[in-house]
DNA sequence: GTAATATTGAGAAACTTTCTCAATAAGGAA
DNA sequence: TTCCTTATTGAGAAAGTTTCTCAATATTAC
């Protein structure tokens, strides 16, 4: 299902600024904050209200159209979400963020961790932060 | 090691600000943000300026005598540390929090999401949601 | 095309975080 | 203990982020 046919599903309009982000997003890959989408999409002579920002990502988020992403410094991102549960791993120094599918790694862990604590576990936030290729080969070539 | 003792081997001082807001989160169970630590102190007549509250927090977690929760609204808290690796398991409900031990668990994963993608992983950020037992047992009584 | 209404824009408002600099207080030395 | 050096704080301004309001606009169904 297409992320149109998605949000109509839902009863929700195609809007130039949905579509806008959505392209947006799925041309990139760095997971953007509401400032930077904010600011690439005014360069792209796409100017967008800040407002209009923030309501759609939080809609697309909710759909899962897209999907949260932080920053090793907390900030928070945006990225296309390409179907399918999955996480993501970060370039500390580029941003470039790659997803890695499959949580059932994680499902032994859950049951653990919920005999120890006695919490009911449903959900969990797991990512991953280090060097992609390209900046790994250069930090190399500086050693 | 007692965060006295680590804070004085890095050089820095024993301030009231910093011994009160170590005194707070090491009493509570759930992680804090800022502005709830800066109101915690004031209604206990210890206020304290909030930028003080941002930079002591700022320094304790870098040095590893706190850490950083995220609530599943994205927010930023902060739990006393209790020495070790470990990650934490957050109640939606009433966001009691409490820890769990060993990452060894996710060196598996660590190690084919390296394969997979090429990248050099050297971080990870991990959280569980859930029910705390008690909030649990709530919603039985309730269902 | 038209009507009904979901969505947007613009700016105000609320909230969060950082910054500046004079005043204070912690820790070492005498 | 008292003094000295200087790390740290307080207060408020400033910067940055997110939410809100409501008239104007644009999308969808008919």
């Amino acid at each position: 299902m297409t992320w149109h046919e998605e949000l109509t599903k839902q009863g929700y309009r195609i809007s130039g600024p949905r579509r806008r982000i959505m392209e947006l997003l799925s041309d990139t890959r760095t997971p953007l904050t509401p400032a930077l989408i904010h600011k690439h999409l005014a360069l792209e002579g796409k100017p967008l209200s800040l407002a209009s920002v923030y309501r759609a990502l939080d809609l697309l988020a909710e759909l899962n159209l897209l999907c949260q992403v932080y920053f090793s410094d907390g900030t928070l991102g945006y990225m296309a979400h390409t179907g399918g549960h999955h996480h993501h791993v970060l370039c500390r120094r580029c941003n470039r963020s790659m997803e890695f599918g499959g949580h059932e790694d994680l499902d032994e862990l859950t049951e653990r961790v919920q005999a120890e604590t006695g919490y009911v576990i449903n959900e969990h936030l797991l990512q991953f932060y280090g060097l992609c290729p390209s900046c790994a080969a250069l930090r190399q070539e500086l050693a």
